[in-house]
Formats: C-alpha cells, sequence, structure tokens
DNA sequence: AGGCACTCGTGAGCACGTTCACAAAGCAGC
DNA sequence: GCTGCTTTGTGAACGTGCTCACGAGTGCCT
C-alpha cells in the first residue's frame, strides 16, 4: 500500500536543534509555561523565530495563530519524533578519564539515555564501580548490547583503541555510535557514527582567535563586521 | 614574514575540517610520509577527494599538480593558518567529572592548548590536584587569565551555573568560550562560543535509531490533549 | 458581529556548501 | 622536446539550509 503517513524527512540541520528546542520547552513546562511563542522559543535558543516555525512545521502543524504553541503538547511531539519516547540503554566503552566522566553524567540517565554498561580491557578497571556501574571486561560487549538491548555505543578510548572498540561494538550488534576518540571510524554503511573531537573544537576557536589578532595586521577597518 | 595576500576568508565547513586534515597529516609524517595525494587525504578524513582539495584551496596553491601535497608544508601551511604556531593556554571552570577529564585529556596539551588553570566554587575542591594542576577558587579566575595570558575558556559546570561562569570568563577578559553545559549561553557579540552538548548528539543517534525501526510504526496518538 | 492585534505556516529568493568535470601543470621515459 | 600519465585547482551546476515577507487563522474587545 502506499500510506501518505510516510514519514517527511526532517532536513539535518532542524533534527540537531529540535533536542535544543525540547530542552527549552521542557524547562518552560517546569516553571509553569504553558504557551509559547516562536519569536520567545527563539530567543531562548539563540536561533531567530522564521527558522523555529520552519522547524517546528516539519513535525506538522502543532502551533495556534495568534497564541504560540502549548508547551506540554510540542514536547510530546518533539519526543516522539526523536524516538525519545522510551530509553535507549547505552554502553560506554573505555573507563579511562573520559569514560568515567561520562558514566557520572547525569545528564545521560535523565535525558533517557541511561548507562548500561562500561567497559574496558583493562584488568585494573574491571570490578571497579563508577557511579553505580561496574566495570566489565570488554569481552562481555556482546552480552550487555544483547541482554540489555543496547543499540548505541559510545568509544571513550584512546585514540589507538578506537577502531577496534568500533568493530566490537558493531559485531555486539550496536548500530548508532558516539566516537570521542581522534579518529575516523570504519564501520559498515548502516552504523550511524556521530563524532565528538574536543580538540577540533578548540582549533576552530584558535582559528578564530588568530584571525581576531591577525585582522589587525591589515584590515583594520573591516575587522568587526556584526558589531555597530 | 609579511603576507602579501589579504586573508581570504575560510568558509565555516572548511575550518572545522582543517583540524581532521592536520591531524593525520601530522600523523603520515611521522609515519615517514613525504607527499600525499588528495584521494589518499580523502579516504583517511572520511570526505570526498574534490572537497579535500577545495578546502586546501582556500589556503593558496600548495600542491603539486601530478604528484600531490608535500605534507611537512602543508601541515606547516594548516597549523599557520589555524593560529597554531603557538600554544593557547585554557583555563577550565569547573572541577567536577567532565572538568577534571579534561584536564586529565593529554590531547589537549599535546595539540597545543595547555590548561593553564582549572576552578570552582566548591570549597571542598579547592586546593585538590588534577593530573598536575592544582583546583584554584573562582574568584583566581582574572588574576589566571591575566598572568597567564588566556584567551579560551572552557566552561564545564552544571548547567545551573553555566551562564554565572560565562559572566565571570568574559569578565576576566576571555574571548572565546567552549561550552559544555546543556544551555545557551548570552555573551556579548564580540565573544566567540562553541558548544559540546553530549545530550544532543545522543538524541540525534535516538532520531535515527527511530527512523530506522519506526519506518514501520506510524503516527500514532497525534489526538491534541484538551486545551485550557 | 465586526474589527483588531497577534502569531503561525510557508512560498520565494538568497546564501552557503558540495560535487562534478575538465583544463592546466607537473613528472618520467624516451 | 614530445608523449602519456597523474593529480591539482577551479568554474559551473546542483542541493541544502536560511531568511524574508506575507497570507491565513485565532482570540479578544467593543
Amino acid at each position: 500500500m502506499a500510506p501518505e503517513r510516510t514519514r517527511r524527512r526532517i532536513p539535518d540541520a532542524t533534527v540537531a536543534r529540535l533536542p535544543v528546542y525540547l530542552r527549552i520547552l521542557t524547562e518552560q513546562g517546569d516553571e509553569g509555561v504553558d504557551s509559547i511563542s516562536s519569536e520567545r522559543l527563539a530567543e531562548l535558543g539563540g536561533v531567530n523565530a522564521a527558522k523555529v516555525r520552519k522547524d517546528l512545521s516539519y513535525l506538522g502543524s502543532y502551533g495556534t495563530r495568534g497564541v504560540g504553541y502549548e508547551v506540554a503538547y510540542l514536547v510530546y511531539q518533539i519526543r516522539r519524533e526523536l524516538g525519545l519516547t522510551h530509553d535507549w540503554p547505552v554502553v560506554i566503552v573505555g573507563a579511562g578519564n573520559l569514560g568515567q566522566a561520562l558514566a557520572g553524567y547525569a545528564g545521560f540517565g535523565e535525558r533517557g539515555f541511561p548507562v548500561a554498561g562500561i567497559v574496558d580491557v583493562d584488568d585494573a578497571k574491571i570490578g571497579t564501580v563508577l557511579s553505580g556501574v561496574r566495570v566489565r571486561h570488554i569481552d562481555e560487549l556482546p552480552q550487555i548490547v544483547q541482554t540489555k538491548r543496547v543499540s548505541i555505543g559510545v568509544v571513550a578510548t584512546p585514540a589507538a583503541a578506537a577502531q577496534d572498540a568500533a568493530d566490537r561494538l558493531v559485531r555486539a550488534g550496536v548500530t548508532s555510535i558516539l566516537n570521542f576518540a581522534p579518529v575516523v571510524l570504519a564501520v559498515p554503511r548502516a552504523i550511524e557514527v556521530r563524532k565528538v573531537d574536543l580538540a577540533v573544537e578548540l582549533q576552530i576557536l584558535s582559528y578564530h582567535e588568530q584571525r581576531r589578532a591577525g585582522g589587525a595586521i591589515h584590515a583594520v577597518g573591516t575587522a568587526r563586521p556584526a558589531s555597530a
């Protein structure tokens, strides 16, 4: 059959902003706000109002003209679209500094991503408990993934071990990976990978810092485009 | 010395990829590779060759047709463009799980971002030493920023404290901020802010997971709850 | 009921980023 | 020098995302 409920494809840029709207709406809801305009939501989210409306329009027409959006209802719709109607347990590979910090980050569990397990290769770390989660041996990965129905893996190993970690995650049945190691992972096409590279972020800031200083050497008058 | 060529503006998307090329080139250089083609660099970086060439062309014409790019020279040019010819000390606000992990992350120092200091408000944490850096009181921030000539600050506090942390960083004279807290910071226009939000990344993965499984699931429960 | 103030939803135009495709340029061998 | 092979650098085409501007609903007030 040809169901017209075929889910519209939502632009990547919009998908990346929905979690931000969701957080703001949740906060506003907690503060007792029932209804919110695109203008206000844009202000809180640091974007412009037209963009908010366009983003939300991909979900459907859930606003009320002349009034705004009902906070609770919008929260529900965004959560549904993002697949947050149920929890997504995650497994962390690597119990070093970063792995420990991630395991201890309450935000994960609160937002629907409970830590189902954390594994490492280092025998010295195995058995230790981080924020209530016991570190287990990496060989137990398949079992954790299967019994806890984990589909998201987090790579928090040193760069040299990251590809192996990813391979093991994929073999264990994980279909999405969040990679903190500064390497480009090779994975089957069907696997979704997102990368967070702290050094890259700093280098981007460095570029702007350098440009700020360096711009003065040459283009004095045009140094500040946006300021008024 | 004197760059006779007016500094071209480099597209944001390219700036974000240069650090990746830089890392790969550095690795290749260490392995004894002298020369590399855009094809090979693209393969290692997980992008396509035309994009690599276009990105590098913004730096100038530093390749040799028929041959490729000289690794050492390209490393130098990218480092120069990114402002990595000298170190950029950073100061970390927040000595919780994440702050500690960041302070302990060797990658920072290695890539030219030594931790000049880490501060917190919690008296219990002050004085403790993390990876060779002593935690100091947040009131010492201005002094650290000034004596160590810090221009990049890292916000690693809980969400509720992030805006205050940012305000303090700005007052202390920092001009770029890397924000790990799940809030949109309000800062003067001249301040460059980049945000890394772990929960957002997971939610994006969740969207794709849900979409993968849920092509089949049709929109249920679109009935709107009774409006007040 | 009618008018007014407000805010959504969206088409159209523009800006930015990516990919394609090919001329230009270099190297090697003869 | 000439031929053939390789790889860069880049204009042009294309696709995606952003912004603007305005019609279309909605609620409130008189």
